[in-house]
RNA sequence: GCGGGGGUGGCGGAAUCGGCAGACGCAUGAGACUUAAAAUCUCAAGCCCCAAAAGGGCGUGAGGGUUCAAGUCCCUUCCCCCGCACCA
C-alpha cells in the first residue's frame, strides 16, 4: 500500500465541509455549559485579509477551540466594521457604488476566513452597514439626545483635508488624522455633534483600576487621555475692574507665591483688559500672530516661551498683592480655564517665563532636605515641602495645606475645589456618505427636532454618483433632505452628515449576542449570559479609540437600562503586528504576503501554526518564508508517524498494569503529560503558543525516537497510541484540518470539535529520576542520577562521595553543602 | 522631560518561583540513501583562548553589588522600541 502523504489542499476543504454541515460552532442557546466568549476586533472589509487578520483570528481561534474542547459553551463571532472612507472613495475612484464595494469585500475575505478554517459562528455574522444594525445606532442616539448627552456646538474641530471630513480629538495623532499619517490636521469652525463622553470621564478613569484583565500600557494610555487632575478653580480680581480672572491650579497650597498672571491669546478677557490701553495694538497683534501659528507647534514643549505684558493688574486673593496679567503662547484655551496663576518658583514653565521677562519670584516651599534659597535656584521646586511665606499656612506640609487652603477659598468666595479632564467630548459629524445618517431634523421654526422613534431607521439613500467634491454628499438628495417637521409639520430638512464609524464600533460585541432582534438593539438576557467578553484580541493601536468609546457607550447603555453591566471587557490582548524585512507590509512598499498564497503554497493549518510559532503573541512579526517551510515539514513529519503506526493503533485497545510499561514507554508517557501541562497551561493564561508548539514539538520528536522493538509490545503501543491521541487532540486547536484528518486515521468517527481536552496527571508528569548536576563553587563539575524520592541527606552523601567531586575537592575544605532537592547539589569549598 | 516595555548564539526565540543559560525551530556544516538532484534520515554546532586529546576558561548591552548560586533581585550606566508631552 503506498504511503498517504499529508495533502492540505484535500484535507482541508473537507473538514471546513464537515464543520459547516455539522454546524460544530454554532452556539447552542439551550446549553447549559460555562460560557465562553471571545473574539477579534472586527475587520474593516478593504478587499483582503492581511497577515494580521491571519494572526489575530489564529490565535483567538486557538483559545476558542480549546474552551470549547474544555466543555464551554463558546461564543466566537465575526462581523464586519463597513461603514467608512475607504469604501467611498472607492467609489470615487472607480464610480462603484460604496455598498456594492463593500459586500464584494465582505464576501471576498468571509470566503478567506473560512478558507482558513476559523471555528466561527458564522449564523450572526452581520455588517455594520446593514440597516438593521445602524438602525440602533439611530436609536441610541435619540435616546443620548433625549438625555443631553447628544448635543450640538459650533466649535472649532479637527478637519482632515484628505478624508474632507471632521475628525474627533481620539483621531488625531501627532496633529496627523489616524488614516493619514503624514496629513496635518487643520481647525474648522463649525457646527456639529457632540456625544457627551466627559459626564463619564470620572468613572472611565476610576474603573480603570477594576480592568485587571487589561494590559498595564492601555490603561496607561486611556489614564492619560482622561487626564484627570484635582485641585480648585480660584478667581482673581482684575484691578480697577469688575472682571474676574479664573483660573484651575492642581497647587493652590502655592498661591501664596503667585506673582503674575498669564491668559492664553485666544482668552475673551485678553480684549477687555487691554482695551484703551497704551499696550492694546501691540498686545492684539501678537494674540493675533500666536492665534495664526501653527497650533502643533505652539502645544510642543519645545517651543520657545513668549509673551507680553497687557499693562493690567490682577489682585491675589490672598495676599492682596497686584499681579501683573500677561499673555502668552504656552497658554492654551482648551485647558482648564484658559489661564494661569504663574508661581515661578514652582513650576519649571512659569520660572524660565519669569527669568526671561524678569518678572518677581517668591519662595513659598521649603525643600526639608536641602534648604533653598531663591538666588541659587536654577530651576523651579516643584516638589512637595513646608510653607513659607504663607501667612497662617506658614509652617504646613504643602501636601495638606491644599485641603484647607481650597476650603479658605470656598469661604472667602473667590474658589472651589473642582477637577479637570484632559478628555474632551466627541465630535461624530461627518461630512460623508457611507455611514449611519444622524436621525435629526432641522426646522425653521422648531430648531433641532430628533426623528420620532417609530420613523427608524432613517435609511442611507442611494447615491449614485461620487465626485469627492467635498461636503455632505447626502446634501446633494433633495428627496432624503427635504423633509417635514414632525413637530410642526412645517418644512424642514434632515441632518446631511453621517455619524462617526467608531459608533458602529463601540457596541457591535453586544450585537453579536443577539444579532437578528429587529425589535431591540439586543435582548437585556442574552447580554447577561454573555457579558464580559472573556477574551478580547486586537491591535494597541485601539487603545484610545475604539477602546474607551466602547467603555464609554457600555456605561452610557447601563444608564439607560438595555444592559447591566459596567465594562464590556474583562480580558484584553494587544497582538504585535506582522512585518516582512522588517517593515509594516504595504502595497506602496510592495512587500504583501497574501495569505491566499500562503494557503495555497501550504495550506491553512501551516500558516496558522507559524503564525502562532514563530515569536509570543504580543511581539512583531517578521514574515520567514523559510522557516514556513518548515513548519509544513513539522506537520508532515507528525502526519507521518501516525501514517506508519495507523494500522495497529486502529484496532488498538486496552489498559495495563503500571509494572508491565518498560522504562522507554515510562518515559514517553511522562513526556506526554508533561506536554499537556504545558500546553494547557499556556492556553489557559499566557497565549505564548511558540512555547506551546514547542513542546508539541518536542514530544512528536519523542515519539518518532521510540524504538521499533518498543511498539511491538503492548506497553509500548499503549503509551504510543496514548501519546499520539493526546498530540491529535492539542494540536487540534492551532491546526484543526490536519489533526480532524489524523483522528479520523487512528479510528475516531466524531469529530474532534466535539473531543475532549487531553487530562494531565501530575504524577505521571512528574519524572522519576533525576539527574542532578553537582556544583562545587556555583561551577557545575559532575552529574549524578538519583530518584525523584530519595532524601536531602542521601544526595549529599551521594553527591560528596562523587570520584570527580572528590578529585575536585582535592585537599580544600568542604564549608558548606547546598542541596535543593530535585534541582542541584552546591558545594562551597575553601 | 515623564511613563511603560525591552537588550540572551548567525537568526526567531526558550528559561512560569534566585538553582544546569541557549528548549523548540530557521539557516549552516558533515555524513547516509541516490547515477544525480530534490525529499528524507543521522550527526555536529554559543564564543574565545589554552590543548594532540581528556579537559579547562569566558559568556544573557556595560559596570558594580547582594547571594552558596543572578538572564532573573538591588544600584549605576548605555542603547532600542512604544505612549504622553508647555495640562496650569
Amino acid at each position: 500500500m503506498a504511503e498517504r502523504r499529508y495533502d492540505p489542499h484535500q484535507i482541508e476543504p473537507k473538514w471546513q465541509r464537515a464543520w459547516i454541515e455539522g454546524r460544530d460552532f454554532e452556539v447552542d442557546p439551550q446549553s447549559t455549559k460555562p460560557k465562553f466568549y471571545t473574539l477579534e476586533m472586527f475587520a474593516y472589509p478593504s478587499g483582503n485579509i492581511h497577515m494580521g487578520h491571519v494572526r489575530n483570528y489564529s490565535l483567538v481561534d486557538a483559545v476558542a477551540r480549546y474552551k470549547r474542547m474544555q466543555g464551554f459553551n463558546v461564543l466566537h463571532p465575526v462581523g464586519w466594521d463597513a461603514f467608512g472612507l475607504p469604501a467611498e472613495n472607492a467609489a470615487i475612484k472607480h464610480q462603484i457604488h460604496p455598498e456594492v464595494w463593500t459586500r464584494q469585500c465582505i464576501a471576498n475575505m468571509k470566503q478567506q476566513l473560512q478558507r482558513l478554517g476559523f471555528s466561527v459562528d458564522w449564523t450572526r455574522e452581520f455588517a455594520t452597514c446593514d440597516v438593521e444594525y445602524y438602525k440602533w445606532n439611530q436609536w441610541f442616539f435619540l435616546k443620548m439626545f433625549e438625555r443631553g448627552l447628544a448635543y450640538r456646538k459650533k466649535s472649532a474641530v479637527n478637519w482632515c483635508p484628505q478624508c474632507q471630513t471632521t475628525l474627533a480629538n481620539e483621531q488625531v495623532v501627532g496633529g496627523c488624522c489616524w488614516r493619514h499619517e503624514d496629513t496635518l490636521v487643520e481647525l474648522r469652525e463649525l457646527e456639529q455633534w457632540f456625544l457627551k463622553i466627559t459626564d463619564y470621564a470620572d468613572e472611565l478613569d476610576a474603573y480603570l483600576d477594576k480592568l485587571t484583565g487589561f494590559p498595564e500600557r492601555t490603561l496607561l494610555m486611556q489614564r492619560n487621555w482622561i487626564g484627570k487632575s484635582v485641585g480648585a478653580n480660584i478667581d482673581f480680581p482684575v484691578e480697577n475692574s469688575s472682571s474676574r480672572i479664573p483660573v484651575f491650579t492642581t497647587r493652590i497650597d502655592t498661591i501664596f507665591g503667585a506673582t503674575y498672571m498669564v491668559l492664553a491669546p485666544e482668552h475673551p478677557l485678553v480684549a477687555e483688559l487691554v482695551a484703551g490701553q497704551p499696550e492694546e495694538k501691540q498686545v492684539l497683534g501678537f494674540c493675533e500672530r500666536i492665534k495664526r501659528e501653527d497650533k502643533i507647534n505652539r502645544v510642543s514643549a519645545l517651543q520657545e516661551k513668549e509673551g507680553i505684558f497687557t499693562g493690567r493688574y490682577a489682585i491675589n486673593p490672598v495676599s492682596a498683592e497686584r499681579m501683573p496679567v500677561w499673555v502668552a503662547n504656552f497658554v492654551v484655551m482648551e485647558y482648564g480655564t484658559g489661564a494661569v496663576m504663574s508661581v515661578p518658583a514652582h513650576d519649571q514653565r512659569d520660572f524660565e517665563f519669569a527669568l526671561k521677562y524678569k518678572l518677581p519670584v517668591r519662595l513659598v516651599v521649603q525643600n526639608q532636605e536641602r534648604s533653598l534659597a531663591l538666588g541659587e535656584m536654577h530651576e523651579a521646586f516643584v516638589e512637595d515641602g513646608v510653607l513659607v511665606a504663607s501667612a497662617e499656612f506658614s509652617g504646613r506640609s504643602s501636601r495638606e495645606a491644599r485641603t484647607e487652603m481650597t476650603a479658605k477659598a470656598e469661604r472667602g468666595g473667590f474658589g472651589k475645589a473642582a477637577i479637570h479632564f484632559r478628555i474632551k467630548d466627541w465630535g461624530v459629524s461627518r461630512q460623508r456618505y457611507w455611514g449611519t445618517p444622524i436621525p435629526m431634523i432641522h426646522c425653521e421654526h422648531c430648531g433641532i427636532v430628533p426623528v420620532p422613534e417609530k420613523d427608524l431607521p432613517v435609511v442611507l439613500p442611494k447615491v449614485e454618483r461620487f465626485t469627492g467634491a467635498g461636503g455632505s454628499p447626502l446634501a446633494g438628495v433633495p428627496e432624503f433632505i427635504n423633509v417635514q417637521c414632525p413637530k410642526c409639520g412645517g418644512v424642514a430638512r434632515r441632518d446631511s452628515d453621517t455619524m462617526d464609524t467608531f459608533v458602529d464600533s463601540s457596541w457591535y460585541f453586544f450585537r453579536y449576542c443577539d444579532p437578528r432582534n429587529s425589535t431591540r438593539s439586543f435582548s437585556q438576557q442574552l447580554i447577561d449570559h454573555w457579558f464580559p467578553i472573556d477574551l478580547y484580541i486586537g491591535g494597541i493601536e485601539h487603545a484610545i479609540l475604539h477602546l474607551i468609546y466602547s467603555r464609554f457607550w457600555t456605561k452610557m447603555m447601563r444608564d439607560l437600562g438595555v444592559v447591566k453591566v459596567d465594562e464590556p471587557i474583562a480580558n484584553l490582548f494587544h497582538l504585535g503586528m506582522v512585518l516582512k524585512d522588517g517593515a509594516v507590509m504595504s502595497k506602496s512598499k510592495g512587500n504583501i504576503v497574501d495569505p491566499d498564497e500562503i494557503v495555497s503554497d501550504f495550506g491553512a493549518d501551516t500558516a496558522r501554526m507559524f503564525i502562532l510559532f514563530a515569536v509570543p503573541p504580543e511581539k512583531e512579526l517578521d514574515w520567514d518564508e523559510a522557516a514556513v517551510a518548515g513548519m509544513f515539514k513539522f506537520l508532515q513529519k507528525v502526519f507521518r508517524l501516525v501514517v506508519q503506526n495507523v494500522d495497529w493503533m486502529k484496532g488498538f485497545s486496552g489498559t495495563l498494569q503500571e509494572s508491565s510499561l518498560t522504562a522507554p514507554a515510562k518515559a514517553l508517557r511522562r513526556k506526554m503529560h508533561q506536554t499537556i501541562k504545558r500546553v494547557s497551561n499556556d492556553l489557559e493564561h499566557r497565549l505564548h503558543f511558540n512555547v506551546s508548539i514547542a513542546a508539541m514539538m518536542e514530544l512528536n520528536n519523542k515519539m518518532s525516537d521510540m524504538d521499533a522493538k518498543e511498539l511491538e509490545n503492548p506497553g509500548g503501543r499503549m503509551v504510543f497510541k496514548e501519546s499520539c491521541e493526546a498530540l491529535i487532540r492539542m494540536l487540534s486547536v492551532f491546526a484543526p484540518h490536519i489533526a480532524e484528518e489524523m483522528w479520523e486515521l487512528v479510528g475516531h468517527s466524531e469529530r474532534l470539535t466535539v473531543a475532549a481536552w487531553p487530562e494531565y496527571s501530575e504524577a505521571l508528569a512528574a519524572e522519576e529520576e533525576i539527574e542532578i548536576p553537582i556544583q562545587i563553587n556555583g561551577k557545575v563539575r559532575g552529574r549524578i542520577l538519583v530518584s525523584a524520592d530519595v532524601s536531602e541527606d542521601e544526595i549529599k552523601q551521594r553527591a560528596l562521595g562523587d570520584t570527580k567531586v572528590k578529585s575536585w575537592v582535592g585537599d580544600k575544605t568542604v564549608v558548606k553543602v547546598i542541596v535543593v532537592p530535585k534541582r542541584l547539589v552546591n558545594i562551597v569549598v575553601k
